[in-house]
DNA sequence: TGCGCTGAGACGTCGGATGTCTCAGCTCAT
DNA sequence: ATGAGCTGAGACATCCGACGTCTCAGCGCA
C-alpha cells in the first residue's frame, strides 16, 4: 500500500479511535509527516483527500482541524459524488427518494411546528406566477429540505439533500417548463402542507409519494 | 480558491461534461498539470482526492483512468464516511435503514429468482448452532445484500450496503451475544425468505421491518 | 482603550531529482 | 513459428528544499 494510503488510514484510525476528537487540531504538517514516517508532500495528499470528504478542515495560515463530523457535513460530500452520475441512473436515485421522502414527510407530520408550516406556506405564496427556473429550483429545494428537517433525523435529512443534489434537480427542472407541470407541482406542495397542518401523517405520506411519482413519471417519459 | 481545488473542479467538469468518459485515460501528470496551469505536486493532491472517492483510478507505472462511475463504486465511498460516525448517530442510520430495507425487500419479492432464494436458504442452514461473531456478521451482511440486490436498484443496494457498513454492524453484533437474540434473528431471516418464496411483498416488507426494529429496540435499550 | 502594525507560525505552491512499477516489444531458445 | 524471459521507455511514487501567502496574537502608538 502506498504511504499516502497508509497515512489516510492512520489519520482515520486516530479519529475513529477517539485519539482525535471533533474540533481537535492536528500537529502541523511537518511534524505529522515525520510522526507518520512520510514526506510533507505525501501527507498533504492524504490531508487533501480527507478534506474533500469533509473529515478534515484545512485553514491556511492557521492549522488543520477535525471537522464536527456531523452527519449533515459528512453526507454533504455525497452530493459531490451524485453529480458524477449520468442520466441513466437518475431514475434509480429518484426511486430511492421516492422511498425516503414520503417516510420523512410522514415523520415530520407529528413534529413540525406551526411556525415552520407558516413559513413554508409564505414562501410558496411569495413565488410569482411566472418564476424563473432558478427560483423554482431554489424554492423546491427549500421546501423539501424544510419538511425533511422536521423529521428529526439528520442522517435522513442529509441523505435526501444529497440525493436531490442541485445538479440533478436543475437537470430535471430545466426540461420541466410546461406551465401545467409547474402549477401542478405548486398544488402538490400546498397539499403536503395542508396534510402536515392537520397532523395527518398518512395523507402527508401519500401526497409526497404522488409528488415524487409525478416527477418520476414525467422523467421516464422524457428520457 | 486554491489551485488544487480548481483542479478538482476542472477534472470534475471534464467528466460531467462528457469530455472524459468512464474508462478514459487522463493525460500524464506532467501534461495535465501544465494544461491546468499548476505544478505536478498540486495536481497530484487533486488526483488523490478524486481517487479516494473512486472517481479516478490511479495505476502506478501505467496511467490514471476514469473509473466506471458505477453507482455501486461511487457509493462505496460512503461506507468510508459512515465509519467516522460516533455511536450517538448509529440510531439515526438504523432509522434510515428501517425505511429503506423493507421497501427493498418488498421490491425483491417480485424479482428474486428461486435459485437465489435457495442459495440464501442454504447459507442460513450452513450456519451452525454456535457461530462466531465474525461468521454472524458475514452471514448477516450477505443475507441482506443478497436480497437487496434483487430489488433491481443498484443505487438502493449500494446505499444500504454503505449504511450497514462493516464497522457499524460489527459494533452492533459485538454486544449481541445473548443466545435468544441470535436465534430470533435467524428465525426472522427464514421468515423473510418464506415470504419472498411466496412472492408476498407485503409480508416480506413487514418481516423486514420487524427484523430491523428488533435490532433498533435492542440497541436503544443498550445505549 | 482601541486601532493598526508586525512578526512568528502554518498552510500553499513550486521545481527538480530519484525510486518503483507496468507494459510493450525484442531476443532467443525450443 | 512460438513461447518465455529480458529490457527499456514511460508513468506514477516519494522526497527535499525553497519561497509565497495567509492567519492570528501581541506589541506599540494615538
Amino acid at each position: 500500500m502506498a504511504v499516502t494510503d497508509e497515512a489516510i488510514e492512520k489519520i482515520k484510525g486516530m479519529i475513529v479511535s477517539g485519539a482525535l476528537r471533533p474540533g481537535d487540531r492536528l500537529p502541523k504538517e511537518s511534524e505529522l509527516a515525520s510522526e507518520l514516517g512520510l514526506s510533507r508532500n505525501s501527507l498533504r495528499e492524504a490531508v487533501r483527500a480527507l478534506s474533500l470528504i469533509r473529515i478534515l478542515d484545512v485553514r491556511q495560515g492557521d492549522g488543520t482541524y477535525v471537522t464536527s463530523l456531523d452527519p449533515q457535513l459528512l453526507l454533504e460530500a455525497m452530493s459531490f459524488v451524485v453529480d458524477f452520475h449520468r442520466d441513466d441512473t437518475v431514475l434509480e436515485f429518484l426511486a430511492v427518494r421516492r422511498i425516503l421522502e414520503p417516510a420523512a414527510t410522514a415523520m415530520a407530520a407529528s413534529r413540525i411546528s406551526e411556525q415552520q408550516i407558516d413559513a413554508l406556506s409564505a414562501q410558496l405564496d411569495k413565488l410569482g406566477d411566472s418564476p424563473s427556473v432558478e427560483e423554482l429550483v431554489a424554492c423546491d429545494l427549500d421546501f423539501h429540505r424544510g419538511i425533511v428537517q422536521s423529521s428529526g433525523n439528520s442522517v435522513l435529512c442529509s441523505l435526501l439533500d444529497g440525493l436531490s443534489g442541485p445538479t440533478t434537480r436543475a437537470r430535471i427542472w430545466r426540461g420541466l417548463t410546461q406551465e401545467d407541470a409547474v402549477s401542478r407541482t405548486l398544488h402538490e406542495h400546498r397539499a403536503i402542507l395542508a396534510a402536515l397542518r392537520d397532523r395527518d401523517g398518512e395523507a402527508a405520506r401519500s401526497w409526497a409519494t404522488v409528488h415524487i411519482a409525478s416527477v418520476e413519471q414525467w422523467l421516464r417519459s422524457t428520457l
